[in-house]
DNA sequence: ATTGTCTATCGTCGATAATCGATAAAGAGG
DNA sequence: CCTCTTTATCGATTATCGACGATAGACAAT
């Protein structure tokens, strides 16, 4: 509900690369369950489609660009997080969130395998 | 638990063409997450991979294969057929579960277009 | 140090998911 | 008609999700 004021397009710095996702043979069912449910929710999704196209965006424009309120928003960037589909760097007192292009790919190659 | 007597690989027809799946443009992340839970659970992962495998099967094997009980089998049958992803035919008393290719295909395509 | 901004987490609540056993429905075969 | 087999559905229970407001934590700037 509350405006941010300073909105400025500070691209901040791309992601390095995290997360090399185990991706153990005998868990792909878990494995792509798990990534699936990271994205089993329209807000996820979307969240998912604005980080592919912006490459880079601080916490509060993403909670600005959802109906949905602050905390609501930073919850289901954790789940994308903690699936590995998404990474966030602290930048001073904000979060620059963007894509994990690896957990990604991950995930397109277990839907593909099918 | 209880075993299945007959269990003679009767490969049942080939289940015909269903379910164009609307995909509304701007329904499509209503679509993408739908789909994707539709699969979201290590069970259904299961399911789908048994189905993509064997091109037919009857539901009491899919019971024997997995370690649930046949309404908690059945429920996830329902959960795929609902998303579209799988099909069911009616075959004497008996159900013969395949995959929905079509439905398949558009889960593919929406996380390929990423 | 204090204040203000930004984000994550906590606590809560209603809604939904997951699972099971029991039962109903639909055929096939005596 | 009755029985058996097979599958779907109902009812109940427990666990998890999704949403919010409130609060805490981290940082910048004054």
């Amino acid at each position: 509900m509350r405006a941010i004021k300073n909105a400025k397009e500070k691209p901040c710095n791309p992601c390095p690369e995290e997360e090399p996702l185990p991706l153990d043979e005998s868990q792909t069912d878990e494995t792509l369950a798990k990534l699936s449910w990271a994205i089993a929710h329209p807000a996820r999704v979307k969240l998912l489609r604005i980080l592919i196209a912006r490459s880079s965006c601080v916490c509060g424009e993403l909670v600005e660009l959802m109906p949905l309120s602050q905390s609501t928003v930073s919850q289901h960037l954790k789940i994308l997080k903690d699936a590995g589909i998404v990474q966030g760097e602290i930048d001073g007192p904000k979060v620059c969130y963007c894509v994990n292009q690896k957990g990604l790919a991950v995930l397109k190659a277990l839907i593909n395998g099918l």
